[in-house]
DNA sequence: AAGTACGGTTTCATGATGAAACCATTGCAA
DNA sequence: TTGCAATGGTTTCATCATGAAACCGTACTT
């Protein structure tokens, strides 16, 4: 996958991205989270190459964000929980994407509440006592 | 930078991978957030070839994410309004990776609360009422 | 028994990446 | 004023990753 690798390293976004920070592993998840589990189904949906979707479900696998269960003959490849985990990225970036890489208003696709369908708000980072946050307001500490 | 293109997509996800989906653009992002600026200070913190931080920065200028401010003979890169809004996204991969890809309390670095120098909550996803969501409780809906 | 769909693997050409060398400009010092 | 080093790149070239296509084995259909 990776030339250089970031699996070392000490910054926590550094060693996200080493696991999912190439071309189509955060596509496979969405595609996953939206319910595709078989290899063609992927396939078909990402229009990717075979061999190069056969890798990245098997880096998947190894990073332990898809788990392989046997059904029949083949594979399902299904999120564990670690991989359910990503649906704050996948909506980080969607929301960015929706902003920033339409015409306003123009994006195609949106994410509802399920019990209203209501498009739902925008992520919200809170400080422990409930203030709301931005950039600006938060720095990094490295521990002892 | 990627062979197939996905900012025709109409997934606001993929347009964003589009973006800044490859290997170091996040990480590039990353550390103008932390303040870097200059060519140099880019490529020591980041240990990457100077060809590639080359085109990086000038795909992160062609995107609209940094601006390429010219600065005696050289240029400072700064973050532009869209690139200062991937906080969020950075936010939620360092809160993936906090969690699964260091032992249990062992990421060695922190987003504070400059404030109260307190550790920030999780991202949270809201519907439009206020009530908090999670994967499950949202769709996706082509608009018309 | 033959055909077809599925889930891959293999092969090969080509594009992206990275290391190293090179170069131009600026700042500084002798 | 000349020389030297630092900065900010560009060029070159080897190597790795990607993608298209062909191929293959298994299972299910007819």
């Amino acid at each position: 996958m990776r030339r250089t690798s970031l699996n070392e390293a000490d910054c926590p976004i550094a060693r996200a991205l080493d696991a999912v920070g190439d071309w189509w592993s955060l596509l496979i998840v969405r595609d996953a989270m939206f319910g595709l589990r078989r290899f063609g189904e992927f396939q078909k949906s990402l229009g990717m190459a075979k061999n190069i979707l056969t890798a990245r479900l098997r880096g998947l696998v190894a990073a332990g964000i898809l788990d392989a269960v046997p059904n029949g003959a083949h594979n399902d490849y299904v999120l564990t929980r670690k991989g359910r985990d990503l649906f704050t990225v996948l909506v980080a970036l969607r929301q960015w994407g929706e902003t920033h890489q339409f015409p306003e208003g123009a994006c195609p696709v949106e994410l509802l509440d399920r019990e209203n369908r209501q498009p739902v708000g925008a992520l919200e980072l809170r400080a422990a006592d409930g203030r709301r946050l931005s950039a600006d307001d938060t720095m990094i500490r490295l521990r002892n």
